[in-house]
DNA sequence: CCAAGAGGAGAACGTGCGTTCTCCAGCCAC
DNA sequence: GTGGCTGGAGAACGCACGTTCTCCTCTTGG
């Protein structure tokens, strides 16, 4: 196994497990068996579970932030088709809420890694939605609706969260 | 010392604890020190972590909706008053996001009565927004916009969170 | 003054987990 | 074949923490 691949199985791993059930819940071992990759290995890879957890984060940012520039430059980017894919993503069955918002709530104090791996999603998140709303302000609020969505999705699991909060952008973009 | 004073300051000293620096980073040792009760009086009134981190989340709901409720009265129930409640808890020095949101992300299967207490709590302030504002729809809109004001302004420290939340909902409930 | 019991301080126990170490099997150059 | 290297499996170590246990010290009633 060429280390690349084991990088590569390593996070496929770590991203399944750490976003089920937590990222503390889950030990190292459980990476490694999830994996198939060897301990030793994992910790070439990664000198720490920080580093680990860190990696994970980035790599969920880019393919979240993939996924939905997909989905909404396929829909003409109508920002409204923002809530659409929410919608899409609270009813897939694994659904459990933004892992950055979560894995801020489980740390009290982050490591620095991981509290700028989070504040820089949500600064992507923010600058992407300026892109695709003309005014900034407009952007802002959307954006807050977006996190409220989810939130209250993964708590009270009901996907139609997503349609409320499209509701409310509709009206705010259309004054 | 009374055995109900004892219970006061075990939640008083689990609140403080639990809400700066995440329930699974505060042992249980730490709760005693900080509130000067012992061990042994300590596990009489709650028979498990999850007992007393089940009482703190219940009665952080009662204080932090009774603050809320008391501001907005004060302002002639304005619902617009609710953001600048928030833009005001933001600001606190302390200010570390939802607790519900927080112990959420921190539980990847929550036990039942935490779980409980979670649901119960935004079941609460979803059904107080309903009562201020007349129009069921707007007032859930209103509710994800506090959702998403707070977990941004606790990732971001921006108390103006609150304001783009507030500027929002005057357009919803002018609609 | 004594007996008995309550309550506190903190040691002790068991467990889980992050990290490191040990040992061994397989593979290469010669 | 043989000596040395790579990599895997999993034991071992150290620590933290939830929970329980032990012992000691006060208080109180007679």
């Amino acid at each position: 196994m060429t280390p690349t691949e084991a990088t590569d199985r390593l996070l496929e791993a770590a991203e399944e497990l750490f976003y089920a059930h937590g990222v503390q819940a889950v030990g190292m071992d459980a990476v490694r068996t999830r994996s198939g990759v060897s301990l030793k290995r994992l910790y070439q890879a990664f000198p720490a579970k920080n580093d680990l957890v860190e990696a994970y984060l980035r790599r969920r940012d880019e393919r979240w932030r993939a996924s939905l520039r997909a989905f909404v430059h396929a829909c003409g980017d109508d920002p409204l088709a923002v809530f659409g894919w929410l919608r899409n993503w609270f009813s897939e069955p694994g659904f459990r809420g933004c892992a950055f918002v979560n894995s801020f709530g489980e740390f009290g104090e982050p490591a620095p890694g991981i509290a700028a791996a989070i504040r820089e999603h949500k600064d992507h998140v923010r600058t992407y939605l300026r892109g695709l709303v003309p005014d900034q302000a407009t952007a802002d609020q959307l954006f807050s609706l977006v996190e409220g969505a989810t939130v209250l999705a993964a708590i009270t699991g009901d996907p139609r969260e997503a349609d409320t909060a499209r509701e409310a952008a509709k009206v705010l973009l259309a004054a």
